[in-house]
DNA sequence: AAGGCAAATGTTTTT
DNA sequence: CATTTGCCTT
């Protein structure tokens, strides 16, 4: 069997059929942060104004025409400046690809189905080997993956594609949910079969899902239930801020293993990235292990990246992208200027940046100091390849990081960070040791480096550890957890801010949201923060409008003493449930507050300094403050 | 050309 | 806030 993604599996046709569709046998795979410097450089070149065309806009315009299977040829030039420019950028780029023998993400797909489009007998060949294919997640193949399909199935294969287009969230990407509906009609003999019955969940999550996922118009339609009963209500924390928020999750962590539970049952599932620098500290305070999937991948880290840069240039000088990587790292003199007379001169002579160097030191077209920083480059890279072919893959690994200098240049770079890339950089060297593919006797190194290009999967060390699970609501599509916690649940986070103005992007984070709570089996937290710090300064949000979607009847407030309140009413009853004791305050107390002005305590919650306090303010309403911090003083 | 400092800028999600 | 960019001096 052939099992991987579809860029993986692209990836292995295109290894064995370069010659057919053009590329050269050792391509190599720009990944996002490589194809954006790219794209940079090609602007440059065209001279545009990086202020007007944002190179990172024009990345992603041209990612999205390859993802439709576009290509700067099919695409009509109108009288539209700002296309004609795009596809300008579009142009250059693809001829800068080419020349550099180099292949986006994008590209791997459209090239293996050009595969397929363009050679038949190749085509015939891969019909054959292939009677049966299964798709998973089907909703979120796009236009190109789909079309490699049909070709792929032709009218002999069997493909059973599995799918659900409440859970389609790779939308922005290009994913196409319609592929759902075409499939009935353009595959052979396709019978459908609906899957409402769930075996994963409690009915008070299905409901709470089902409450969420209602409101989506345009759905195909289905009602997920189960036989297994109610099980508990899905619990709502209103943290005071983030730091309170990932605190309780920690807690609730803390009593879940004290019950005897696994912490790997446990998740804590947030929109996006930036949010799981919180919880961690507070899980590393609470001494909960906890392991981290996705956000900055391992292999693509700046000390990572450019040690291998150095592993391929000793493989080949004539790779242009690893050159113009490290040329000048760690510093050795040969600055910007330096560097576009290169480009220039390799340009001109129609040679490779490291041809370039040779040409520019033999015609003495660099000026002495930068002559000898460039020669002394070139030397370096080529002692360090010398009879290196004979070493080990470890070997030559560390010769890449100690006689490059990066590892001494990170070594002196203060800090925490100077530390981690040091780590960072040892880790790759054991990687290089533990790498065994499949039936190899002797791992190469350019086995190695097409094996991180793709699989950028970040195995972290102790993966056998029994560690709580931290990852992105798109990371926890296809998994299942007893224990979640979807962390942020608040209006311009969750759904982020970014998909309210564009049509269709609310669906699909409502289908993100569907997708979270479905992740839980027994027990789902729901948190959200009334404050929470953005780019250093404060922001206030509402709880999400997908919580409020969730009918009050599978759902509990649950407070820091986990007493359960009803939903925030201020009514003479709850005043008097608890008493200022030890606050040094007392209700009905008026208050001042650096910020808010003046107030009146309306309720506590909980004891001592850690106590939270209602207090009404006059100027911007109600809000919930914690005690030791929040500086009131009595008026 | 390098390194230091101040100012500006940005973050959704991933193969 | 954290990182990147721009501008300055050496």
């Amino acid at each position: 069997m052939w099992v991987g993604t579809f860029h993986g599996l692209a990836h292995r046709l295109l290894k064995a059929h370069w010659r057919d569709v053009g590329l050269p046998e050792n391509f190599q795979i720009l990944d996002s942060d490589d194809q954006l410097r790219l794209v940079k450089r090609v602007m440059r070149a065209l001279e545009l104004d990086e202020q007007r065309w944002p190179p990172r806009q024009a990345q992603w315009w041209i990612n999205a025409q390859k993802d439709e299977g576009l290509r700067s040829a099919h695409i009509q030039e109108s009288g539209d400046g700002q296309l004609a420019t795009m596809l300008r950028v579009y142009r250059e780029y693809e001829a800068s690809c080419d020349r550099l023998g180099v292949i986006d993400f994008a590209e791997l797909l459209l090239r293996a189905l050009e595969l397929w489009r363009h050679h038949p007998q190749v085509l015939a060949h891969y019909q054959e080997r292939f009677q049966h294919v299964l798709v998973d997640e089907f909703q979120d193949t796009n236009a190109v993956q789909y079309a490699w399909l049909r070709l792929l199935a032709g009218s002999v294969c069997r493909v059973t594609a599995v799918g659900d287009d409440d859970q389609s969230i790779y939308g922005w990407r290009g994913a196409k949910v319609e592929n759902i509906l075409s499939y009935g009609r353009d595959f052979e003999a396709t019978h459908t079969v609906r899957l409402e019955q769930n075996y994963r969940s409690t009915s008070n999550i299905l409901k709470a899902a089902n409450a969420v996922i209602e409101k989506n118009p345009d759905r195909l339609g289905k009602k997920l239930w189960t036989d297994s009963g109610d099980g508990e209500m899905v619990a709502l924390y209103a943290a005071f801020n983030e730091h309170d928020e990932a605190r309780y999750i920690a807690d609730r962590l803390h009593q879940w293993v004290h019950d005897g539970q696994r912490r790997d049952e446990a998740a804590i599932l947030y929109r996006s990235n930036a949010q799981s620098r919180v919880l961690e500290a507070a899980l590393l305070q609470a001494e909960i292990p906890y392991r981290i999937y996705g956000g900055q991948r391992f292999y693509e880290r700046l000390e990572i990246k450019n040690a291998l840069a150095y592993l391929r240039l000793m493989l080949n000088v004539d790779d242009d992208t690893a050159f113009e990587r490290v040329i000048n790292i760690p510093a050795r003199g040969i600055g910007e200027r330096t560097q576009d007379t290169i480009r220039q001169t390799a340009r001109g002579s129609n040679a490779t940046l490291w041809g370039a160097c040779v040409e520019l030191i033999a015609t003495n077209g660099l000026p002495g100091r930068a002559k000898n920083a460039v020669a002394g480059f070139l030397s370096l890279i080529e002692d360090m390849s010398l009879g290196s072919d004979t070493l080990k893959l470890i070997e030559q690994a560390e010769t890449a990081i100690e006689r490059s200098g990066l590892i001494d240049l990170y070594r002196r770079e203060k800090g925490e960070r100077g530390l981690a890339r040091v780590e960072n950089l040892e880790e790759l060297v054991a990687a290089c040791g533990n790498f065994q593919p499949e039936h190899a006797e002797q791992p190469t190194l350019p086995q190695f480096l097409d094996q991180v290009a793709l699989d950028a999967g970040d195995r972290q060390a102790d993966e056998d550890q029994d560690a709580v699970q931290l990852m992105t609501l798109h990371s926890a599509k296809g998994l299942e957890f007893p224990l979640v916690f979807l962390a942020g649940m608040e209006e311009n986070l969750f759904p982020h801010k970014m998909s309210l103005d564009e049509p269709g992007r609310l669906e699909e984070e409502r289908r993100l949201a569907y997708v979270g709570i479905t992740r839980a089996m027994q027990k789902l937290y729901l948190t959200f923060a009334e404050c929470r710090s953005i780019y250093g300064s404060e922001s206030y949000n509402s709880v999400s409008r997908f919580v409020r979607d969730i009918p009050s009847d599978v759902l509990e407030e649950v407070r820091l003493q986990n007493t359960i309140t009803r939903p925030t009413s201020y009514a003479a009853g709850a005043l008097s449930s608890d008493l200022g004791d030890d606050t040094g305050f007392a209700l009905g107390q008026l208050v001042c507050h650096p910020m808010y002005g003046e107030g009146v305590i309306l309720n506590f919650e909980g004891h001592g300094p850690r106590a939270r306090v209602h207090v009404q303010f006059e100027e911007v309403g109600t809000k919930i403050l914690i005690l030791d911090s929040a500086r009131l003083s009595a008026v």
